[in-house]
DNA sequence: TATGAATGAGCCTTCATTCAT
DNA sequence: AATGAATGAAGGCTCATTCAT
């Protein structure tokens, strides 16, 4: 009921039943993720879930809220995904904007191919979210590609890219992202994830790269 | 459903009765795609739709064979007008592989635009169809996309694009386009249509003309 | 549940674990009739009376077999006090049947004042009781009020109270004793307790005591 | 949809309809009040609810609006009669504020004893209501026994009566009407209707008719 | 053609009860 | 003695679909 901020040094059965509680999160969250794609978050039965996650019925109104909260849930995990991993990536990369922008889309194309079923959520069920949740879901999206439009900015002032509609561009990097997901029954068939990150990433590039530094990305361009 | 050419040589009654038959239906496939934009297919009651439509329960059911083949409608109803536009506008356009390139996809988008509410159900909703009517839904989607296979196929033969993966380039028109319908809520404040259609047309061709084009295609290219 | 005469002669332990046993007991029933009374015995979960009383939901279930017998204990309680306190009240009083009948009408108040939650109880929720616990509440309550009908009857026998129906009488009196539980929120803010307690002590003696001596009652009487 | 203050002159149709719609509803109303008084309303259950009134769960909910309405509908339906029997009686009974009173009184316990299933409700389950059904139902209580305090008043002013408090004698007069339904079961075999009436009436006028005027009201008074 | 009353299967959710710790 | 995670049956309610008018 009450729960002090997590203390390492609480006694050992509280950190077990913690442990073992966000176990049931992730199982019973990763089992809704899954029939929320096959079926749409509206159409999965709690009964459905209760199934797929092997668990009863009553434990996941423990552990959520409801409905609504679950989808809620999948939304963000997905998000926080990218909120954690695509600055990791970022920071990894060579420190040059065009790189680290290359990195950058590179880490949400994995995410979205990690969270295949999460990902595509976001686009189809955001209207099955409530007010609330539907707003600070739009949040988290914003802050979630704020990475990929500082790195466009960086690179325009920096002279490296032509002066595009920073906005504009970054939607469309996300949107490609989510792109793999969205198809990928089609084109994990045609093309690889490598194949289809590669291309994507020297067609939106190719686009936007000053002409001057083409050679200099190069290895980015290449199609 | 199934409405075979008409005959134009039915008695006046017949004729008439035909006219408000697809008055109906027009009616309330339009109150249709309203209500499922607005909550989501699933969440849309068909009490709720007949209230919308202005009809009773009853009638929706004697032009439609129920929820499903509704919901199926509407969507055929956008890639119908696709499989109409599309082509119109490209015979429009000059003689151009790249020009009418760009005609394809202003119109992509026109459509969307003018039925914003049903172009998003082809994201949102193809998984609450049956499995017969995806079927046939995909089926639409590939051959609604041949015309821009097809330019960009010749505009590569042509030399006047780069050699580019064609299928990808199509996908992420596409994609591109409906964007303008799931994200109408945030770029109708900062970017108009035409400013949308005019900006996304110069970073995708930007991305595929062959460089010595360039300047033929400037007037496109423009950011 | 079955609690036989504890032995003086256990062990010390045994005495301290009663102890807690009773208490724990008492703690429960009185966050139950709190409950019950807020919102219907029905509608009290049992998570939320371990709430309430601030012990473990299973706890319950080690002192009480189940949320009926909760119900039937805390009924029981009340009729308990009532067989405990009214022949105190009716052995305190003056050695007359009239003054007697008076002071007994008291303690039925009394017990209901103190016991408020509890007593609407026996009205509300019979209808939530098991066949057995129905039972055996209908014989609690009847030789509940015995001691009225016997002080009726003495009176009538010695003349001074007119040959009411005895039955009715005493029942009349349970009622308006327990009206003081029932309009409580109304009552207390227009007569205090003890306003009641006179006024339908009156308004009750005054249609029943014999014309001769309603002057010896006249402090019973008075309006 | 849109109803027009009820027309006579309605086409047939309309009348029909709304004449069922009635029907409906007192069938759902009675066999919800027999259910409740025999369960509770808590633990009457739509399913049983549906099967006892002879229609399907649907139906119930087109007529009313959940659980909580029908229990307030079936409230609201006992305390209407109140309002237009008691006012009946008392018209037709002699011009003299005691012989009206005992009227009103055997008027209520008249209703009481033909809804004898709904009546208890009004004191059983006023905790199931709502907030808002709650406040409206103490309205109408309130109001219900307006004619007892007025004619109560009346009696006082003549000098027929004793100067008793006038809104404990009415909710005593109330309270015993309702004591017919919550102990008819036992009742019903040692004393018949009437015999319960004319006691009580005995009883409740003999503590505060006037000396002098008892043996005008004899009839009355005989026990 | 058109209506809308009626149906009932199925869903989300709650909660009494159990049991491993 | 005490806890609370876990269960699953049951209940309120919705809504796609039918059919008499």
């Amino acid at each position: 009921m009450t729960s002090l901020a997590e203390d390492p040094h609480l006694d050992p059965d509280e950190a077990a039943r913690q442990a073992r509680g966000r176990m049931r999160s992730a199982q019973i969250l990763g089992a809704a993720a899954r029939l929320m794609e096959r079926t749409g978050s509206q159409a999965m039965s709690m009964q459905a879930l209760a199934e797929e996650a092997g668990v009863s019925v009553g434990l996941i109104y423990r552990y959520f809220g409801g409905k609504d909260d679950l989808l809620f849930a999948v939304i963000v995990d997905v998000l926080d995904s990218f909120a954690t991993r695509v600055p990791e990536a970022v920071a990894a990369a060579k420190p040059d904007p065009v790189e680290q922008l290359a990195a950058a889309f590179r880490a949400y194309c994995e995410v979205i191919n990690d969270k295949r079923h999460a990902a595509v959520l976001t686009y189809r069920e955001s209207k099955s979210l409530s007010d609330e949740h539907r707003r600070r879901t739009k949040e988290l999206e914003v802050s979630t590609s704020d990475p990929l439009r500082q790195l466009l900015r960086q690179g325009i002032d920096g002279g490296l890219l032509l002066d595009v509609d920073v906005d504009l561009v970054a939607y469309n990097l996300l949107l490609v992202a989510h792109g793999w997901a969205l198809k990928h029954w089609y084109f994990e068939h045609t093309h690889g994830f490598e194949d289809y990150v590669g291309k994507q990433t020297a067609l939106a590039l190719g686009g936007i790269v000053a002409p001057r530094y083409r050679r200099r990305y190069a290895h980015l361009l290449a199609l």
